[in-house]
DNA sequence: GGTGGGATTAGCT
DNA sequence: GCTAATCCCACCA
């Protein structure tokens, strides 16, 4: 498998947004590899969207934003979880695709020991597929098309569905979310979502 | 089936 | 001090 190129993150956000449903994020490890087939995403852009972490101007926190695209932006929420995001458009912009749920596909058993829990529920969420995977804040600012974590290319064009953001209280009417229809990976598969909408790559 | 609260840290006001 | 792009468990119906 090929890894997807720096071309393929600076194309317009929404666009990388959905292009990245059916794609594979893979992470070398000591214990082996570890793999899972992106099925939900959601865009955070620069132009009036405040609950886009870069929205506020640059600092510490969220300088890998502001990195080429192709570049992890990895951050520590609610004290106790990391979130994995894909800086998208042109480099120091601030814009990035936040990677909400995967579908295990290598090294299952890997991830659910460091899950502990059930097959369903080991990558099902943002937060959940960072502790599955081993992804950290060691991964912060780093190329996504070289080192141990990669972004890989695949041929399948699945359908995409849209809907509302999940968990936020700024821009939250805003439809940035994207993900698999009927994929039970989809973080709120056995929920409801207000405002969806469906249409096809 | 659904809801409510606690865990736990860094960054902002 | 308060909040956050979350998750899990206890409890109720």
């Amino acid at each position: 498998m090929k890894v997807l190129s720096e071309d393929f993150f600076l194309d317009d956000t929404i666009q990388v947004a959905r292009n990245l449903l059916g794609k594979y994020l893979m992470h070398r490890l000591p214990e082996g590899e570890v793999m899972g087939k992106i099925v939900e995403t959601e865009a955070y852009l620069s132009k009036d969207d405040p609950a886009c972490h870069a929205s506020r101007g640059k600092t510490r926190r969220n300088e890998a934003m502001f990195g080429p695209p192709g570049t992890s932006y990895v951050y520590l929420i609610y004290g106790m979880y990391y979130c994995f995001n894909v800086v998208t458009g042109e480099e120091g912009v601030g814009e990035a695709v936040l990677v909400r749920a995967l579908e295990p596909v290598k090294g299952i058993d890997q991830m659910r020991r460091r899950r502990g829990t059930s097959p369903q529920n080991i990558t099902n969420g943002p937060g959940k597929l960072c502790r599955a995977m081993g992804i950290n804040k060691e991964h912060n600012g780093k190329r996504l098309n070289q080192g141990n974590l990669l972004l890989l290319d695949a041929e399948e064009k699945p359908p995409v569905e849209k809907s509302t953001r999940i968990g936020i209280k700024a821009a939250a009417e805003k439809m940035l979310r994207f993900y698999i229809p009927g994929n039970p990976y989809v973080s709120d598969f056995k929920k409801s979502t207000k405002k969806r909408e469906v249409f096809f790559i």
